[in-house]
DNA sequence: CCAATTAGTTTGGTTACTGAACTAACGAGG
DNA sequence: CCTCGTTAGTTCAGTAACCAAACTAATTGG
């Protein structure tokens, strides 16, 4: 009882048509395909009320009629509904140290399109980042699976510090930018390239990596959830009640800076024995596979390659390998105990090349959360692995958009901007 | 835009109503004194809707009339409107190790009583405690002061782990308390008392202390902020956008046993350097008077005295428990960062016995935080002292009723329960 | 073919907000 | 002293959204 917070304008009988619309949408993606009547029991509307928002629904295309029942019980049958997966699109972005990714993804969140290419973002610097992000969404625009549907939006993911509400990455060091203006420059540049106007959204690669295995990972609608990027640098998301932690300056989840061995090695932020100095990819690759990577900030472009060779060199069995995954896995544990501890979620999902070495660093941070967690929880934390790869953060960026829909915040497009 | 999230039934008509009852509520209460027009201003609504509402508040005993206008100028004079201070009380009450403490606070949550008792909660044990705490509080009731108020309800603080939804304390350590449903057995003893059923609420001390300093402290209305308790635990209120952080089983904020020191000292937890066990008041006391206090848990009944030495002695120029208090402080302000880190607040605000230690701990506390917090920080993160004293979280469970009337939660009381 | 059952729509009623017109109270200026 | 301009607050008609209940529709089972 004690919580939610003042920050509210006059409510109206507007929003309440919109948390409806939100709540039905969400029944029937949910309970696709269903009918009204069960619609209707689902959310704890009348029939009558969820008769007319799924008519409003229907006209602005986000749901269809898909024949009645298979199901032979007595009664009349009702007619099916469930969500229109042939009209819209949403697409997620994501740049990182080594690559550019999009997913785009229809109304049920199921990929359409798939495009990933390597990049060297540090050496292009922004400006020419910017135009190859908008280049590759407008070339998914053209793909015929893609043909006549309407564009949702854009989410774009991106590590480092972002301010949410401005689209604006504040620094991005593993880049190499500082105060950019990502939304503006994405929104004109796909206004040049003939895309009406769209919500552009612009976050951090673990926030977004967190929607995503909220939404759609195998760990799914887990509402207190952690997703911890492995990439060059180490990012928490985290979901607390379904909703993102942002804090005071949007820089919630700073987990690779958390100082946990005295005198460790130092680390890119000019301090010494941060988390991401002693399980960060780039510590894990120097130790496994120095004769792969040269002194000095990583080039990336060859990132997976690298960490590909450390899990070959982990299969043989060499012994150094094993033990350094170990060593960086215990640490690793020692920082989710951490965050365990203040933010007490239900699972913290390791993500981005964290997975491919997971049979090695898993057992050892599981032991080191065992050992540093607060001690008798109900159900116990979880700490597992995400299967969603390297697109996590994009899929992230388009869920968001989807998300937006299904909670009724975004109003649904109305049938004219189609 | 990336965030809301799912939990919600339907909407209906009386959502509204009740948004803009708490709206209404609260611009009167920032407002105050502030005729009808000035909060239709204030909020976004309509004079009519305002007029409307603002009858209703009359009815039920929460706001009142004023006299007119004292500003003279041009037009007819509005009739100031301030919440009415007569009518009702919210009780807080707080369980410690060493002592027992109600605060009987009015609309405008000022003090309209207060009472402090030691009492060795550890050797009475639960129902005692209850026992003693429903006394407490029925003691208030019959002050004068209190005459004819009608009872909004009891919130109650517990230094432990609590599952606020049930009212039940699943384990507090340093009461020696397990699964004891609290506010089950104060209901009953309320009741039995004459009390009528009013809201009974249990929360976590660190969580209610950071109600209150959000409500009352004098950096209220601060929403991202952090509480610490310095009792003997030490635990993290946060609060998140005016929202308190629970995490998935209540147990977020446990910031007393990050682990921060391989080898450190044996924590009461059963690990090694915790924080607890670097900067707790127990361990400050062990190394600053030492011959003040006996091996084995802290009986706690002098434990305010035992600061009082320390504080007399620091303040003699004791270079020895000079160093201690920093060397605390230092831990502190590790500990603090890591939570900066994560949660990133606005400010974090050193609460019970550290404040009078604060004069040593603060700097100490505050170059540690500059040191290990992630660095460029817009604004910046403050570290504050409290000025609440030992009635923090007494003070927060009370506000914490006051809240949810604000924020239109508890719809109003009816004037019949008057 | 009719009863029972379930689905969906229609209708009438209630609640809350809005906008606009109206009443009320005051100062200022002739 | 009276009128005008100004601001406060109320009243009233209108609209939007919900709900409950009655009604229509489409089946199965006897």
């Amino acid at each position: 009882m004690p919580t939610p917070p003042p920050p509210t304008g006059p409510a109206g009988l507007h929003d309440i048509r919109e948390t409806n619309l939100g709540s039905v949408l969400r029944a029937i993606r949910e309970g696709a395909p269903c009918s009204r009547a069960e619609v209707a029991a689902a959310t704890g509307l009348t029939k009558a009320t969820v008769s007319s928002i799924v008519t409003e629904l229907i006209d602005r295309g986000l749901v269809r009629e898909s024949g009645a029942t298979a199901e032979r019980r007595v009664g009349r049958p009702g007619v099916m509904l469930s969500l229109d997966d042939r009209g819209f699109v949403a697409l997620g972005l994501e740049v990182n140290v080594d690559y550019l990714t999009l997913v785009a993804v229809d109304l049920l969140e199921r990929e359409v399109v798939a495009l990933h290419e390597p990049f060297a973002a540090r050496d292009a610097g922004p400006e020419e980042c910017a135009a190859r992000l908008a280049d590759l969404a407008l070339r998914a625009l053209e793909e015929p699976s893609l043909a006549g549907r309407a564009l949702l939006g854009v989410g774009v993911a991106v590590p480092g510090m972002i301010d949410a509400a401005e689209g604006r990455v504040y620094d991005a060091p593993n880049l190499g930018w500082r105060n950019v203006p990502l939304r503006a420059w994405l929104r004109e540049l796909l206004r040049k390239g003939g895309t009406p106007d769209v919500p552009v959204l612009v976050d951090n690669d673990a926030n977004l990596g967190a929607v995503a295995e909220y939404r759609g990972g195998h760990l799914s609608h887990t509402p207190d959830l952690v997703y911890i990027t492995g990439e060059v640098g180490i990012g928490a998301g985290v979901l607390v009640g379904g909703a993102l932690l942002r804090g005071s300056t949007g820089q919630a989840g700073e987990i690779g800076h958390i100082p946990l061995r005295r005198g460790g090695p130092r680390c890119g932020c000019g301090r010494r024995g941060c988390l991401e100095s002693l399980a960060g990819i780039d510590a894990i690759l120097r130790q496994t596979v120095p004769d792969l990577v040269p002194a000095g900030p990583l080039p990336g472009t060859d990132l997976a390659a690298a960490v590909a060779a450390t899990v070959e060199r982990a299969q043989e069995g060499r012994g150094a390998v094993q033990r350094a995954l170990r060593r960086s896995g215990t640490w690793l544990g020692r920082g989710v105990a951490t965050l365990a501890n203040l933010v007490d979620p239900d699972v913290v999902i390791l993500g981005g090349y964290f997975a491919p070495l997971a049979p090695w660093l898993l057992p050892a941070c599981r032991a080191a959360v065992q050992a540093h967690a607060i001690a008798p929880r109900r159900g116990g934390l979880r700490v597992e692995v995400s299967e969603l790869g390297l697109t996590a953060a994009a899929r992230g960026g388009a869920a968001a958009l989807i998300e937006a829909l299904d909670t009724g915040r975004t109003p649904p497009p109305s049938p004219a901007s189609r």
